[in-house]
DNA sequence: GGCAAAAGTATACCTGGTGCAGAAATGCCC
DNA sequence: GGGCATTTCTGCACCAGGTATACTTTTGCC
């Protein structure tokens, strides 16, 4: 039918592939379109071609057909702590990530106002199980940056813990701060200042405390 | 039929009440002997020898069933903190806090080893709904603790909703790693100066930061 | 006692998700 | 190209959580 674009796999695995992603994207333009609870996981099957039983083979529940494209965020602060440099604290070595993020204005620090990636953070706040399976993020993050401090930072385990929970949470509450403000009309280049204010506040209680 | 015990509110609040308790109960007791996902909603309305529907109406979910009893601990660190002595700084409150709550084994600190709370511990971590809920509970405590802290301690927005986040963070992780231990045979007695030491050292790390 | 409002019930239905048996497509060897 | 095992897909029946509807029972109160 179409041009062999990519030969190393077989028809087979090119095939199953595109049925993925024809799912998926079915999927999203419809929750885009009339909100996640609205549209049912039949019509995103017949949407796609694909018979509700095909759809639940390649997505384990209805959530993943979205949250399967976040899903490697899940391990992105514990692959910075590991990639950083032997000299480098992990806490710098999170904040420089962030600040990164930050600069290119990734959608993951909230700082993106593209109408698509403002579109899609409403339609997962509008829906609890979306929000939901967002903690569950969280805590999978909690658990592989744990892991990463207690292995590369010679920390006790208690401590990793600790200090892993710690900085998702501040990371997740500016990144949360950030996607509010693009919600209310903020831009992302007007709002970049304050981002970068607000991140160098919030890491350096990380580094310093509270108080008292 | 029965006594009438508190004759305060009419015989209808009465039977409610009388009939929330008894589906709550039957739920409870079920669950706790086979199994959170093992059994029904329809069986817990039989066993309360209540309708389906009538279930539905004092419960919004299967879920609340158990949670129901957990709720008010969403609002617990801010009423300490809320109530805290003028002199008292916040972090000192819920620190004071929560050792006492080691100190009286208070099952939401995880340092209890009754039977009754072990098994309602595995009960509820064998089921991801329930510990998804557990989740939502913790969201709710950092949105009331942020509230608390803005308005009493005359912190800036961010700034109390970041002291939130690593405070409940930090209280959460504590209680999990106890409550893991327990589950793995430790006896709150023994545990309990371990437990201490655990407290003061994230309360530390609260206080004084994580470092570099 | 009688009556309006509240509470409870039976039933049918919708949606997410699974089990099962069979049809269809694919890879592969001839 | 023709067969054949394996994988994939499908239709269908089914289960559980939850809701809508329309109806009956119970309660509060005059």
């Amino acid at each position: 039918m179409s041009d062999v674009d990519e030969a190393k796999l077989g028809l087979r695995e090119r095939k199953k592939q595109r049925t993925r992603a024809a799912i998926s994207d079915a999927a999203i333009g419809l929750f885009l379109e009339h909100g996640f609870s609205q549209v049912s996981v039949a019509q995103v099957a017949e949407a796609a071609e694909v018979s509700k039983r095909t759809l639940f083979a390649y997505f384990p529940s209805k959530e993943d057909l979205v949250v399967h494209r976040l899903a490697d965020h899940e391990t992105e602060l514990a692959r910075v702590v590991r990639a950083r440099g032997n000299d480098a604290s992990p806490l710098a070595a999170v904040r420089a990530h962030f600040l990164a993020g930050l600069s290119e204005r990734d959608p993951i620090t909230g700082l993106n106002d593209h109408p698509q990636v403002l579109r899609l953070t409403r339609m997962i706040l509008d829906a609890p199980s979306l929000v939901a399976r967002m903690e569950g993020f969280k805590s999978g993050a909690e658990r592989a940056l744990a892991a990463a401090l207690h292995e590369t930072a010679d920390l006790p385990e208690l401590t990793a813990r600790l200090g892993a929970v710690q900085i998702v949470a501040v990371q997740w509450a500016l990144s949360q701060d950030n996607a509010h403000r693009m919600a209310a009309g903020e831009t992302a280049d007007g709002r970049y200042p304050g981002a970068v204010a607000d991140a160098q506040h919030g890491f350096a209680l990380l580094a310093h405390g509270l108080g008292e």
